[in-house]
DNA sequence: TGCGGTACTTACCTTTTCGTGAGGAGGGCG
DNA sequence: CGCCCTCCTCACGAAAAGGTAAGTACCGCA
C-alpha cells in the first residue's frame, strides 16, 4: 500500500504541495538530499536520527511516486542504491526555502532548539 | 486534548514550519484568512467543503495557540465569533506562496482539476 | 562459524488524526 | 411550543500514520 491518491480534488496549490511533504520525515530528506545531492539509503537513515528503515523506506518510495526523487539501483553485491532530487525535487525544495526561513525564526523566537543533522546549505 | 507539544526538537526550520501547517484544512484556513482577512466560524465552514465543525475549530484553536490567527469573542447573543491572521499568520503565508505556486505548477502538469473555493488574491 | 553491513519486506501493534453524531445555551421566528 | 440560528464541546469509532521487530539474501571479515 503506497498511499491512497488522495480522495476529492485539491483546492488550491498549498493543498497539493501540502500533500506531497507532509510525512514526518519528507522535508528533512528533501533538506539532505538538497544539501548532498546524491546520497545512499544507509547514509540517509543515518542523517535522520530516529526514523526506521520501515519509514525512510516508505517515504522514500512515496516520494519517488510523486516524482520528487531519483532511485538508482546498482545491480552489485552489497547492494547499492543512490538517492537524488530531481528537477521537481529541487524545485519544490527552492519553494520550501521561505518557510524553512520562517521556521527557523520561529525557533529563534521562541527559543527552541535546533539540533543540527549536518552541515546545512 | 489540544496536540501533544511535539516530542523531540526540531531538526530544522522546515520541520517547525512543517509541523505548523500540517493537518487537513489549515492550509485552506490560513488561504482563506489571507483572502478575505477577517471571517466569522460559519464563513470559514462555507468556505471549506467537506470540514466538520469539530475539525475546524480544533485546527483555529491549534493555529490560535501557535499564534498565526486571532480569535475575537463578542460576547452577544447570537455568539460572533471572528477570525483572522496575526502577524505570525500573514509571514507564514508568504512564505507559503513560492510553495503554493509549486503546487499550482504541478497540477497544471498533472492536468489534474483545482475546485476554487473562492476568489484567489 | 558467526557477525556485521547492504537495502529492503512483512507482520503486528500503538498512536494520532479525522469523521459522525449528539447536546447545549441563548435567543428569533412562525 | 417547537425549530433554527450561533459556536462550540463531548463521546465514540474508523482510518491513517507511525513504530517495533523479525526475516531475506548475499558478501567480507575474523
Amino acid at each position: 500500500m503506497a498511499k491512497a491518491p488522495r480522495s476529492g480534488p485539491y483546492i488550491c496549490g498549498i493543498d497539493a504541495a501540502l500533500d506531497v511533504v507532509s510525512g514526518k520525515w519528507k522535508g528533512l530528506v528533501l533538506w539532505e538530499l538538497h544539501a548532498h545531492g546524491v546520497r545512499r539509503f544507509a547514509e540517509l537513515r543515518r542523517a535522520l536520527p530516529g526514523v526506521s528503515e520501515k519509514m525512510l523506506t516508505q517515504h522514500l518510495r512515496e516520494m519517488e511516486a510523486d516524482g520528487l526523487v531519483h532511485r538508482e539501483v546498482y545491480a552489485e553485491v552489497p547492494p547499492k542504491v543512490e538517492y537524488s532530487l530531481t528537477d521537481a525535487g529541487a524545485s519544490l525544495n527552492e519553494a520550501l526555502r521561505p518557510l524553512g526561513d520562517w521556521g527557523r525564526e520561529r525557533l529563534q523566537r521562541q527559543g527552541l532548539e535546533v539540533r543540527p543533522v549536518a552541515e546545512r546549505p
